[in-house]
DNA sequence: GCTAAATGTACGCATAGCGTCCTCATAATC
DNA sequence: GATTATGAGGACGCTATGCGTACATTTAGC
Protein backbone atom coordinates (compact mmCIF):
# COMPACT_ATOMS: atom_id res chain seq x y z
CA UNK A 1 0.00 0.00 0.00
CA UNK A 2 3.40 2.24 0.44
CA UNK A 3 5.00 0.88 -2.67
CA UNK A 4 3.03 1.07 -5.09
CA UNK A 5 2.05 4.75 -5.80
CA UNK A 6 5.63 6.44 -5.26
CA UNK A 7 8.53 4.64 -3.62
CA UNK A 8 10.66 7.32 -2.78
CA UNK A 9 13.11 6.44 -5.40
CA UNK A 10 10.91 6.65 -8.59
CA UNK A 11 10.46 9.58 -10.14
CA UNK A 12 6.77 10.99 -10.94
CA UNK A 13 8.05 13.16 -14.21
CA UNK A 14 9.21 10.17 -16.10
CA UNK A 15 6.80 8.16 -15.64
CA UNK A 16 4.60 11.00 -16.65
CA UNK A 17 6.20 11.83 -19.72
CA UNK A 18 6.36 7.79 -20.41
CA UNK A 19 2.07 8.20 -20.22
CA UNK A 20 2.25 11.18 -22.13
CA UNK A 21 3.97 9.34 -25.11
CA UNK A 22 1.92 6.40 -25.19
CA UNK A 23 -1.56 8.44 -25.63
CA UNK A 24 0.11 8.59 -29.34
CA UNK A 25 -1.19 4.84 -29.84
CA UNK A 26 -0.46 5.45 -33.23
CA UNK A 27 -3.97 5.41 -34.79
CA UNK A 28 -4.81 8.51 -33.94
CA UNK A 29 -2.25 10.65 -36.36
CA UNK A 30 -2.53 14.32 -33.98
CA UNK A 31 -3.74 15.39 -30.67
CA UNK A 32 -4.13 18.32 -28.90
CA UNK A 33 -3.46 18.74 -25.28
CA UNK A 34 -6.82 18.50 -23.87
CA UNK A 35 -7.52 15.64 -25.59
CA UNK A 36 -4.02 13.58 -23.85
CA UNK A 37 -4.65 15.22 -20.59
CA UNK A 38 -8.23 13.87 -20.56
CA UNK A 39 -6.75 10.26 -21.95
CA UNK A 40 -3.83 10.59 -19.16
CA UNK A 41 -5.72 12.16 -16.21
CA UNK A 42 -2.98 15.24 -15.83
CA UNK A 43 -3.99 18.46 -15.80
CA UNK A 44 -3.35 20.36 -19.10
CA UNK A 45 -0.91 22.71 -17.84
CA UNK A 46 1.54 19.55 -17.26
CA UNK A 47 0.54 17.78 -19.96
CA UNK A 48 1.87 21.10 -21.84
CA UNK A 49 5.21 21.45 -20.02
CA UNK A 50 6.06 17.65 -21.04
CA UNK A 51 5.12 18.21 -24.86
CA UNK A 52 7.11 21.32 -24.01
CA UNK A 53 9.91 18.79 -22.87
CA UNK A 54 9.75 16.58 -25.66
CA UNK A 55 9.26 19.36 -28.32
CA UNK A 56 12.57 20.69 -26.62
CA UNK A 57 14.23 17.30 -27.55
CA UNK A 58 12.92 16.75 -30.93
CA UNK A 59 10.64 13.78 -30.08
CA UNK A 60 7.30 16.08 -30.73
CA UNK A 61 5.96 19.02 -32.52
CA UNK A 62 2.82 20.87 -33.10
CA UNK A 63 1.01 22.49 -35.79
CA UNK A 64 -1.46 24.48 -35.41
CA UNK A 65 -2.43 23.35 -31.93
CA UNK A 66 -2.54 19.70 -32.43
CA UNK A 67 0.75 17.84 -31.43
CA UNK A 68 2.85 14.78 -33.09
CA UNK A 69 5.79 12.70 -32.36
CA UNK A 70 8.87 13.15 -34.41
CA UNK A 71 10.56 10.34 -36.65
CA UNK A 72 13.13 10.86 -33.74
CA UNK A 73 11.07 9.45 -30.92
CA UNK A 74 13.13 6.12 -32.70
CA UNK A 75 16.22 7.28 -30.92
CA UNK A 76 14.75 6.06 -27.75
CA UNK A 77 15.04 2.30 -28.73
CA UNK A 78 18.20 2.25 -30.15
CA UNK A 79 19.54 1.22 -26.98
CA UNK A 80 17.32 -1.83 -27.31
CA UNK A 81 18.37 -2.64 -31.11
CA UNK A 82 21.98 -4.05 -30.56
CA UNK A 83 23.32 -5.70 -32.93
CA UNK A 84 22.71 -8.85 -31.62
CA UNK A 85 19.34 -8.58 -30.68
CA UNK A 86 16.58 -10.40 -32.04
CA UNK A 87 14.64 -8.06 -34.22
CA UNK A 88 18.20 -6.75 -35.56
CA UNK A 89 19.35 -10.62 -36.30
CA UNK A 90 15.71 -11.76 -37.48
CA UNK A 91 15.10 -8.90 -40.72
CA UNK A 92 17.03 -10.68 -43.00
CA UNK A 93 15.23 -14.46 -42.80
CA UNK A 94 11.90 -12.71 -41.90
CA UNK A 95 12.62 -11.04 -45.34
CA UNK A 96 12.90 -14.76 -47.09
CA UNK A 97 10.02 -15.97 -45.28
CA UNK A 98 7.93 -12.72 -47.21
CA UNK A 99 9.38 -13.66 -50.80
CA UNK A 100 8.81 -17.55 -50.46
CA UNK A 101 4.90 -16.77 -48.98
CA UNK A 102 3.80 -13.46 -50.27
CA UNK A 103 2.46 -13.03 -46.28
CA UNK A 104 3.08 -10.63 -43.45
CA UNK A 105 5.85 -12.14 -41.28
CA UNK A 106 6.33 -11.36 -37.48
CA UNK A 107 8.85 -11.75 -35.10
CA UNK A 108 7.61 -11.18 -31.12
CA UNK A 109 8.55 -12.17 -27.70
CA UNK A 110 6.30 -12.61 -24.35
CA UNK A 111 6.07 -9.95 -21.93
CA UNK A 112 4.11 -10.17 -19.10
CA UNK A 113 1.74 -12.55 -20.76
CA UNK A 114 1.32 -10.74 -23.71
CA UNK A 115 3.09 -11.01 -27.94
CA UNK A 116 5.19 -8.30 -27.79
CA UNK A 117 6.26 -7.53 -31.32
CA UNK A 118 9.63 -6.55 -32.13
CA UNK A 119 9.99 -7.28 -35.81
CA UNK A 120 7.25 -7.12 -38.76
CA UNK A 121 7.23 -7.60 -42.34
CA UNK A 122 4.32 -7.01 -44.64
CA UNK A 123 3.71 -7.95 -48.00
CA UNK A 124 2.45 -5.76 -50.11
CA UNK A 125 -0.69 -6.45 -49.71
CA UNK A 126 -1.63 -4.70 -46.00
CA UNK A 127 -3.83 -6.77 -43.63
CA UNK A 128 -6.75 -5.47 -42.31
CA UNK A 129 -5.78 -5.50 -38.99
CA UNK A 130 -2.08 -4.22 -38.69
CA UNK A 131 -0.01 -5.16 -36.09
CA UNK A 132 3.08 -2.61 -35.84
CA UNK A 133 6.12 -3.14 -33.97
CA UNK A 134 5.67 -2.21 -30.44
CA UNK A 135 2.64 -3.25 -29.56
CA UNK A 136 1.22 -6.08 -27.91
CA UNK A 137 -1.03 -8.89 -28.33
CA UNK A 138 -3.03 -11.52 -26.27
CA UNK A 139 -0.43 -14.72 -25.62
CA UNK A 140 -3.25 -16.70 -25.58
CA UNK A 141 -5.36 -15.79 -28.82
CA UNK A 142 -2.13 -15.91 -30.93
CA UNK A 143 -0.26 -18.19 -32.58
CA UNK A 144 2.74 -17.22 -31.38
CA UNK A 145 1.94 -16.19 -28.01
CA UNK A 146 0.93 -20.55 -28.27
CA UNK A 147 4.00 -21.49 -28.98
CA UNK A 148 6.13 -19.01 -26.79
CA UNK A 149 3.70 -20.32 -24.20
CA UNK A 150 4.44 -24.09 -24.90
CA UNK A 151 8.30 -23.90 -24.42
CA UNK A 152 7.62 -21.93 -20.93
CA UNK A 153 8.57 -23.26 -17.44
CA UNK A 154 6.14 -25.10 -15.33
CA UNK A 155 6.02 -22.55 -13.05
CA UNK A 156 6.00 -19.70 -15.62
CA UNK A 157 3.37 -21.75 -17.38
CA UNK A 158 0.85 -21.81 -14.32
CA UNK A 159 1.29 -18.27 -13.12
CA UNK A 160 0.01 -17.68 -16.85
CA UNK A 161 -3.09 -19.93 -16.59
CA UNK A 162 -3.82 -19.02 -12.93
CA UNK A 163 -3.45 -15.27 -13.20
CA UNK A 164 -4.10 -14.36 -16.55
CA UNK A 165 -8.00 -14.22 -17.50
CA UNK A 166 -8.69 -15.24 -20.90
CA UNK A 167 -10.58 -12.98 -22.53
CA UNK A 168 -12.99 -14.06 -25.39
CA UNK A 169 -12.10 -12.17 -28.58
CA UNK A 170 -13.89 -14.59 -30.96
CA UNK A 171 -16.07 -17.75 -30.74
CA UNK A 172 -12.73 -19.76 -31.67
CA UNK A 173 -10.41 -18.27 -28.62
CA UNK A 174 -9.65 -20.35 -25.93
CA UNK A 175 -10.83 -19.89 -23.10
CA UNK A 176 -9.84 -22.51 -20.51
CA UNK A 177 -6.76 -23.70 -18.67
CA UNK A 178 -7.59 -26.79 -19.78
CA UNK A 179 -8.01 -26.57 -23.19
CA UNK A 180 -5.09 -24.49 -23.68
CA UNK A 181 -2.92 -26.91 -21.58
CA UNK A 182 -4.19 -29.48 -24.21
CA UNK A 183 -3.24 -26.99 -27.23
CA UNK A 184 0.15 -26.39 -25.35
CA UNK A 185 0.81 -30.37 -25.49
CA UNK A 186 0.41 -30.93 -29.05
CA UNK A 187 2.23 -27.72 -29.84
CA UNK A 188 5.24 -29.32 -28.01
CA UNK A 189 4.54 -32.44 -30.26
CA UNK A 190 3.91 -31.07 -34.25
CA UNK A 191 6.38 -27.79 -33.41
CA UNK A 192 3.89 -25.77 -34.01
CA UNK A 193 1.04 -24.01 -33.73
CA UNK A 194 -1.64 -22.39 -36.60
CA UNK A 195 -4.40 -20.11 -34.57
CA UNK A 196 -7.43 -19.73 -36.83
CA UNK A 197 -9.67 -16.77 -36.20
CA UNK A 198 -8.94 -16.89 -31.97
CA UNK A 199 -7.94 -12.88 -31.92
CA UNK A 200 -10.18 -11.83 -34.81
CA UNK A 201 -12.20 -12.89 -37.22
CA UNK A 202 -11.13 -13.74 -40.92
CA UNK A 203 -7.95 -13.66 -40.00
CA UNK A 204 -5.21 -16.62 -39.66
CA UNK A 205 -1.72 -17.37 -38.42
CA UNK A 206 0.84 -19.72 -38.21
CA UNK A 207 3.92 -19.69 -35.69
CA UNK A 208 7.20 -21.60 -35.27
CA UNK A 209 9.57 -20.92 -31.44
CA UNK A 210 12.87 -19.55 -32.21
CA UNK A 211 14.86 -21.73 -29.43
CA UNK A 212 18.38 -20.71 -28.16
CA UNK A 213 20.40 -22.49 -25.73
CA UNK A 214 17.12 -24.71 -25.20
CA UNK A 215 15.04 -21.58 -24.58
CA UNK A 216 12.62 -20.17 -26.62
CA UNK A 217 13.94 -16.45 -26.94
CA UNK A 218 11.13 -15.47 -29.59
CA UNK A 219 8.58 -16.92 -32.27
CA UNK A 220 7.97 -16.20 -35.69
CA UNK A 221 4.86 -16.13 -37.55
CA UNK A 222 3.32 -15.63 -40.75
CA UNK A 223 -0.14 -13.55 -40.44
CA UNK A 224 -3.23 -14.19 -43.22
CA UNK A 225 -6.71 -14.02 -43.97
CA UNK A 226 -8.86 -16.93 -43.99
CA UNK A 227 -9.75 -16.30 -47.76
CA UNK A 228 -6.07 -16.04 -48.88
CA UNK A 229 -4.44 -19.18 -46.77
CA UNK A 230 -6.59 -22.30 -45.32
CA UNK A 231 -5.06 -24.19 -42.26
CA UNK A 232 -4.01 -27.11 -44.82
CA UNK A 233 -1.89 -24.71 -46.88
CA UNK A 234 -0.59 -22.81 -43.41
CA UNK A 235 0.55 -26.19 -42.29
CA UNK A 236 2.06 -27.96 -45.53
CA UNK A 237 3.47 -24.71 -47.29
CA UNK A 238 4.19 -22.31 -44.69
CA UNK A 239 5.34 -23.56 -41.47
CA UNK A 240 8.68 -25.49 -43.20
CA UNK A 241 9.53 -21.94 -44.26
CA UNK A 242 8.86 -21.02 -40.70
CA UNK A 243 10.82 -23.54 -39.19
CA UNK A 244 13.74 -23.15 -41.58
CA UNK A 245 13.83 -19.58 -40.90
CA UNK A 246 13.28 -20.10 -36.82
CA UNK A 247 16.37 -22.63 -36.92
CA UNK A 248 18.60 -20.23 -39.10
CA UNK A 249 17.58 -16.85 -36.58
CA UNK A 250 18.30 -19.16 -34.10
CA UNK A 251 22.09 -19.96 -35.26
CA UNK A 252 22.53 -16.52 -36.59
CA UNK A 253 21.58 -15.15 -32.87
CA UNK A 254 23.70 -17.70 -31.19
CA UNK A 255 26.78 -16.51 -33.27
CA UNK A 256 25.95 -12.86 -32.76
CA UNK A 257 26.01 -13.44 -28.76
CA UNK A 258 29.00 -15.65 -28.15
CA UNK A 259 28.78 -14.57 -25.04
CA UNK A 260 25.54 -15.93 -24.29
CA UNK A 261 26.45 -19.52 -24.89
CA UNK A 262 26.85 -22.14 -22.57
CA UNK A 263 28.57 -20.99 -19.06
CA UNK A 264 28.86 -17.92 -17.85
CA UNK A 265 31.68 -15.23 -18.42
CA UNK A 266 35.00 -17.27 -17.99
CA UNK B 1 21.18 33.19 -21.53
CA UNK B 2 17.84 32.60 -19.94
CA UNK B 3 16.24 30.44 -21.91
CA UNK B 4 18.33 27.46 -23.23
CA UNK B 5 19.04 25.98 -19.94
CA UNK B 6 15.91 25.67 -18.12
CA UNK B 7 12.81 27.97 -19.03
CA UNK B 8 10.12 27.45 -16.46
CA UNK B 9 8.33 25.10 -18.96
CA UNK B 10 10.53 22.21 -19.55
CA UNK B 11 10.66 19.21 -16.86
CA UNK B 12 14.11 18.60 -16.00
CA UNK B 13 13.52 15.01 -14.83
CA UNK B 14 12.46 14.19 -18.02
CA UNK B 15 15.16 15.69 -20.17
CA UNK B 16 17.44 13.73 -17.56
CA UNK B 17 15.41 10.47 -18.07
CA UNK B 18 15.85 10.71 -22.00
CA UNK B 19 19.66 11.33 -21.46
CA UNK B 20 20.00 7.93 -19.53
CA UNK B 21 18.32 5.66 -22.28
CA UNK B 22 20.32 7.79 -24.91
CA UNK B 23 23.39 6.18 -22.89
CA UNK B 24 22.12 3.39 -24.08
CA UNK B 25 23.59 3.42 -27.87
CA UNK B 26 23.62 -0.08 -28.88
CA UNK B 27 26.79 -0.83 -29.16
CA UNK B 28 27.34 -1.62 -25.26
CA UNK B 29 25.21 -3.91 -24.01
CA UNK B 30 25.15 -3.43 -20.44
CA UNK B 31 26.16 -0.94 -18.20
CA UNK B 32 26.54 -0.07 -14.91
CA UNK B 33 25.14 2.62 -12.65
CA UNK B 34 28.63 4.16 -12.57
CA UNK B 35 28.99 4.02 -15.94
CA UNK B 36 25.82 5.66 -17.08
CA UNK B 37 26.14 8.50 -14.73
CA UNK B 38 29.79 9.33 -15.77
CA UNK B 39 28.57 9.36 -19.47
CA UNK B 40 25.32 11.83 -18.44
CA UNK B 41 26.98 13.93 -16.01
CA UNK B 42 24.33 13.27 -12.93
CA UNK B 43 25.07 11.86 -9.68
CA UNK B 44 24.90 7.97 -8.94
CA UNK B 45 21.53 8.45 -7.15
CA UNK B 46 19.62 10.16 -9.50
CA UNK B 47 20.77 7.74 -12.21
CA UNK B 48 19.79 4.94 -9.95
CA UNK B 49 16.16 6.69 -9.41
CA UNK B 50 15.96 6.78 -13.46
CA UNK B 51 16.87 3.37 -14.26
CA UNK B 52 14.53 2.22 -11.29
CA UNK B 53 11.64 4.36 -12.84
CA UNK B 54 12.35 2.55 -16.14
CA UNK B 55 12.40 -0.54 -14.48
CA UNK B 56 9.16 -0.40 -12.60
CA UNK B 57 7.59 0.52 -16.32
CA UNK B 58 8.83 -1.99 -17.73
CA UNK B 59 11.45 -0.41 -20.20
CA UNK B 60 15.07 -1.38 -18.29
CA UNK B 61 16.09 -4.51 -16.05
CA UNK B 62 19.01 -4.78 -14.23
CA UNK B 63 21.73 -8.61 -13.84
CA UNK B 64 23.86 -8.57 -11.66
CA UNK B 65 24.48 -4.76 -11.45
CA UNK B 66 24.67 -4.04 -14.96
CA UNK B 67 22.12 -2.79 -16.49
CA UNK B 68 19.72 -3.29 -20.05
CA UNK B 69 17.14 -1.78 -21.91
CA UNK B 70 13.98 -5.04 -22.77
CA UNK B 71 11.77 -4.96 -25.95
CA UNK B 72 9.45 -3.13 -24.52
CA UNK B 73 11.23 0.28 -25.19
CA UNK B 74 9.87 -0.19 -28.46
CA UNK B 75 6.45 0.51 -26.97
CA UNK B 76 7.62 4.46 -26.59
CA UNK B 77 7.79 4.29 -30.53
CA UNK B 78 4.66 3.26 -31.76
CA UNK B 79 3.08 6.82 -31.33
CA UNK B 80 5.28 7.59 -34.77
CA UNK B 81 4.68 4.62 -36.19
CA UNK B 82 1.42 5.51 -37.38
CA UNK B 83 0.07 3.08 -40.71
CA UNK B 84 0.87 6.27 -42.76
CA UNK B 85 4.11 7.12 -41.17
CA UNK B 86 7.11 6.88 -43.52
CA UNK B 87 8.52 3.17 -42.25
CA UNK B 88 5.33 1.60 -42.04
CA UNK B 89 4.84 2.44 -46.27
CA UNK B 90 8.25 1.38 -47.33
CA UNK B 91 8.95 -1.07 -46.02
CA UNK B 92 7.41 -3.95 -47.88
CA UNK B 93 9.07 -2.51 -51.51
CA UNK B 94 12.61 -2.29 -49.51
CA UNK B 95 11.85 -5.42 -49.41
CA UNK B 96 11.52 -5.83 -52.93
CA UNK B 97 14.97 -4.02 -53.46
CA UNK B 98 16.94 -5.95 -51.17
CA UNK B 99 14.99 -9.38 -52.61
CA UNK B 100 16.58 -7.86 -56.01
CA UNK B 101 19.67 -6.06 -55.30
CA UNK B 102 20.63 -8.77 -52.74
CA UNK B 103 22.31 -5.81 -50.22
CA UNK B 104 20.86 -3.31 -47.53
CA UNK B 105 18.57 -0.87 -48.05
CA UNK B 106 17.72 2.28 -45.52
CA UNK B 107 15.24 4.69 -45.78
CA UNK B 108 15.94 8.16 -43.81
CA UNK B 109 14.52 11.46 -43.56
CA UNK B 110 16.52 14.60 -43.22
CA UNK B 111 16.71 16.05 -39.70
CA UNK B 112 19.03 18.76 -37.90
CA UNK B 113 21.35 18.56 -41.06
CA UNK B 114 21.49 14.72 -40.27
CA UNK B 115 19.90 11.80 -41.84
CA UNK B 116 18.03 10.05 -39.46
CA UNK B 117 17.50 6.12 -40.52
CA UNK B 118 13.36 5.36 -39.96
CA UNK B 119 13.59 1.93 -41.60
CA UNK B 120 16.34 -0.88 -42.48
CA UNK B 121 16.45 -3.45 -44.14
CA UNK B 122 19.54 -5.92 -44.16
CA UNK B 123 20.87 -8.57 -46.43
CA UNK B 124 21.59 -12.08 -45.07
CA UNK B 125 25.52 -10.98 -44.96
CA UNK B 126 26.05 -7.80 -42.65
CA UNK B 127 27.70 -5.17 -43.60
CA UNK B 128 30.74 -3.97 -41.36
CA UNK B 129 29.02 -0.53 -40.61
CA UNK B 130 25.55 -1.71 -38.67
CA UNK B 131 23.64 1.55 -39.17
CA UNK B 132 20.32 0.95 -36.78
CA UNK B 133 17.29 1.86 -37.04
CA UNK B 134 16.94 5.04 -35.05
CA UNK B 135 20.90 6.56 -35.61
CA UNK B 136 22.41 9.59 -37.19
CA UNK B 137 24.79 9.91 -39.96
CA UNK B 138 25.88 13.38 -41.11
CA UNK B 139 23.91 14.16 -44.23
CA UNK B 140 27.08 15.73 -46.12
CA UNK B 141 28.82 12.72 -46.48
CA UNK B 142 26.15 10.07 -46.86
CA UNK B 143 23.91 9.31 -50.69
CA UNK B 144 20.33 9.41 -48.98
CA UNK B 145 21.97 13.12 -47.02
CA UNK B 146 22.81 14.25 -50.22
CA UNK B 147 19.26 13.68 -52.25
CA UNK B 148 17.88 14.67 -49.45
CA UNK B 149 19.71 18.03 -49.34
CA UNK B 150 19.41 18.40 -53.00
CA UNK B 151 15.32 18.72 -52.41
CA UNK B 152 15.74 21.47 -49.90
CA UNK B 153 14.70 24.85 -50.67
CA UNK B 154 17.05 27.20 -50.94
CA UNK B 155 17.10 29.02 -48.07
CA UNK B 156 17.08 25.78 -45.88
CA UNK B 157 19.65 24.68 -48.46
CA UNK B 158 21.75 27.99 -47.36
CA UNK B 159 21.24 27.77 -43.98
CA UNK B 160 22.81 23.77 -43.94
CA UNK B 161 25.77 25.10 -46.17
CA UNK B 162 26.77 28.05 -43.83
CA UNK B 163 26.38 26.28 -40.26
CA UNK B 164 27.49 22.77 -40.45
CA UNK B 165 31.17 22.16 -40.69
CA UNK B 166 31.69 19.62 -43.02
CA UNK B 167 33.39 16.96 -40.69
CA UNK B 168 35.98 15.26 -42.80
CA UNK B 169 35.85 11.14 -42.53
CA UNK B 170 37.83 10.11 -45.67
CA UNK B 171 39.95 11.92 -48.34
CA UNK B 172 36.81 11.31 -50.62
CA UNK B 173 34.26 13.60 -47.87
CA UNK B 174 32.65 16.61 -49.53
CA UNK B 175 34.52 19.17 -47.24
CA UNK B 176 33.33 22.83 -49.29
CA UNK B 177 30.28 24.42 -50.10
CA UNK B 178 31.42 25.00 -53.28
CA UNK B 179 32.24 21.44 -53.80
CA UNK B 180 28.76 20.29 -51.95
CA UNK B 181 26.49 22.80 -54.51
CA UNK B 182 28.00 21.35 -57.61
CA UNK B 183 27.42 17.76 -56.36
CA UNK B 184 23.83 18.54 -55.68
CA UNK B 185 23.24 20.07 -58.47
CA UNK B 186 23.93 17.05 -60.42
CA UNK B 187 21.95 15.37 -57.91
CA UNK B 188 19.18 17.28 -58.96
CA UNK B 189 19.84 16.73 -62.56
CA UNK B 190 20.15 13.00 -62.17
CA UNK B 191 17.97 12.37 -59.98
CA UNK B 192 20.08 10.32 -58.07
CA UNK B 193 23.79 10.17 -55.98
CA UNK B 194 26.48 7.97 -55.21
CA UNK B 195 28.59 7.96 -52.38
CA UNK B 196 31.85 6.18 -52.38
CA UNK B 197 34.02 5.85 -49.56
CA UNK B 198 32.66 9.07 -48.56
CA UNK B 199 32.06 8.30 -44.99
CA UNK B 200 33.68 4.88 -44.27
CA UNK B 201 36.34 2.82 -46.39
CA UNK B 202 35.34 0.52 -48.42
CA UNK B 203 31.69 1.53 -48.47
CA UNK B 204 29.50 2.78 -51.13
CA UNK B 205 25.42 3.65 -51.19
CA UNK B 206 23.44 4.90 -54.02
CA UNK B 207 20.28 6.67 -53.28
CA UNK B 208 17.13 8.07 -54.54
CA UNK B 209 14.60 10.93 -53.13
CA UNK B 210 11.03 9.91 -52.36
CA UNK B 211 9.00 12.52 -53.23
CA UNK B 212 5.78 13.71 -52.61
CA UNK B 213 3.47 16.51 -53.54
CA UNK B 214 7.02 17.55 -54.49
CA UNK B 215 8.92 17.82 -51.71
CA UNK B 216 11.14 15.29 -50.48
CA UNK B 217 10.03 13.05 -47.72
CA UNK B 218 12.93 10.94 -47.68
CA UNK B 219 15.31 9.33 -49.44
CA UNK B 220 15.91 5.15 -49.93
CA UNK B 221 19.28 3.94 -50.41
CA UNK B 222 21.65 0.63 -51.02
CA UNK B 223 24.42 0.14 -49.38
CA UNK B 224 27.45 -2.38 -49.79
CA UNK B 225 31.18 -2.39 -49.87
CA UNK B 226 33.40 -1.48 -52.55
CA UNK B 227 34.27 -5.17 -53.10
CA UNK B 228 31.29 -6.06 -53.83
CA UNK B 229 29.61 -3.12 -56.02
CA UNK B 230 31.49 -0.61 -58.26
CA UNK B 231 30.17 2.66 -59.11
CA UNK B 232 29.04 1.64 -62.33
CA UNK B 233 26.90 -1.38 -60.86
CA UNK B 234 25.19 0.74 -58.65
CA UNK B 235 24.21 3.24 -61.03
CA UNK B 236 23.00 0.52 -64.05
CA UNK B 237 21.38 -2.01 -61.90
CA UNK B 238 20.53 -0.59 -58.31
CA UNK B 239 19.42 2.66 -59.14
CA UNK B 240 16.96 1.62 -61.49
CA UNK B 241 15.12 -0.36 -58.63
CA UNK B 242 15.93 2.32 -56.10
CA UNK B 243 13.57 4.69 -58.39
CA UNK B 244 10.93 2.50 -59.01
CA UNK B 245 10.74 1.89 -55.32
CA UNK B 246 10.88 5.25 -54.91
CA UNK B 247 8.17 6.01 -56.97
CA UNK B 248 6.12 3.35 -55.39
CA UNK B 249 6.57 4.61 -51.76
CA UNK B 250 5.56 7.37 -52.98
CA UNK B 251 2.40 6.44 -54.59
CA UNK B 252 1.31 4.01 -50.96
CA UNK B 253 2.44 7.41 -49.17
CA UNK B 254 -0.13 9.39 -51.09
CA UNK B 255 -2.69 6.91 -50.53
CA UNK B 256 -2.28 6.35 -47.24
CA UNK B 257 -2.27 10.05 -46.11
CA UNK B 258 -5.20 10.98 -48.35
CA UNK B 259 -5.43 14.36 -46.42
CA UNK B 260 -1.96 15.21 -47.14
CA UNK B 261 -2.68 15.55 -50.62
CA UNK B 262 -3.19 18.92 -52.34
CA UNK B 263 -4.68 21.75 -50.28
CA UNK B 264 -5.64 22.42 -46.39
CA UNK B 265 -7.93 20.73 -44.50
CA UNK B 266 -12.00 21.64 -46.21
C1' DG C 1 -22.12 38.42 -31.68
C1' DC C 2 -22.52 35.44 -27.98
C1' DT C 3 -21.50 31.09 -25.74
C1' DA C 4 -18.33 27.38 -25.19
C1' DA C 5 -14.25 25.04 -25.16
C1' DA C 6 -9.40 25.05 -25.57
C1' DT C 7 -4.79 27.48 -25.45
C1' DG C 8 -1.18 30.25 -23.37
C1' DT C 9 0.60 32.28 -19.25
C1' DA C 10 1.46 33.64 -14.41
C1' DC C 11 2.49 32.65 -9.67
C1' DG C 12 2.61 30.95 -4.97
C1' DC C 13 2.86 26.65 -2.39
C1' DA C 14 3.98 22.01 -1.38
C1' DT C 15 6.51 18.31 -2.47
C1' DA C 16 9.13 15.86 -5.47
C1' DG C 17 13.44 15.00 -6.38
C1' DC C 18 18.14 16.47 -5.62
C1' DG C 19 22.87 15.69 -3.59
C1' DT C 20 25.67 14.66 0.46
C1' DC C 21 26.86 11.17 3.46
C1' DC C 22 27.16 6.65 5.21
C1' DT C 23 27.29 1.46 5.02
C1' DC C 24 28.07 -2.78 2.84
C1' DA C 25 29.61 -5.86 -0.79
C1' DT C 26 32.76 -7.10 -4.40
C1' DA C 27 36.78 -7.03 -6.68
C1' DA C 28 41.68 -5.76 -7.79
C1' DT C 29 46.75 -5.13 -5.86
C1' DC C 30 50.66 -6.35 -3.44
C1' DG D 1 45.15 -13.15 2.83
C1' DA D 2 45.13 -8.42 4.46
C1' DT D 3 44.26 -3.79 2.20
C1' DT D 4 42.71 -0.49 -0.69
C1' DA D 5 39.61 1.09 -4.19
C1' DT D 6 35.48 1.17 -6.70
C1' DG D 7 30.66 0.71 -6.97
C1' DA D 8 25.88 -0.56 -5.27
C1' DG D 9 22.18 0.44 -2.01
C1' DG D 10 19.91 3.30 1.06
C1' DA D 11 18.61 7.31 4.37
C1' DC D 12 17.58 12.10 4.98
C1' DG D 13 17.15 17.05 5.11
C1' DC D 14 16.90 21.12 2.13
C1' DT D 15 15.67 23.57 -1.73
C1' DA D 16 14.69 24.10 -6.27
C1' DT D 17 11.34 22.01 -9.11
C1' DG D 18 7.37 21.26 -10.96
C1' DC D 19 2.49 21.16 -9.55
C1' DG D 20 -2.37 23.05 -9.87
C1' DT D 21 -5.45 26.96 -9.48
C1' DA D 22 -6.72 30.95 -11.65
C1' DC D 23 -6.98 34.40 -15.21
C1' DA D 24 -6.51 36.23 -19.92
C1' DT D 25 -6.99 35.21 -24.75
C1' DT D 26 -8.09 33.03 -28.81
C1' DT D 27 -10.90 30.16 -31.98
C1' DA D 28 -14.86 27.84 -33.38
C1' DG D 29 -19.93 27.04 -33.64
C1' DC D 30 -24.96 27.88 -33.49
Amino acid sequence: MEDDSHSRDRIQSIERGVEVLRAFDGRNSALSVAAIAKTVGFSRPVVRRILLTFAHLGYAESANGLWNLTPRILELSVGYFGAASLPEVSYPFMSDVVERTGETCSVGTLDRGEVLHVARLEDRRPLPHSVRVGTRLPAHATATGKVLLAHLSTEALEEFLSSSPFDVHTPHTITTAAAMRERLASIREQGYDISQEELNPGMIAAAVAIIHDGVAIGGISVSSTTVRESENAMRDTIVPVLQEAADRIAAQYRYANPHLSGGRHH
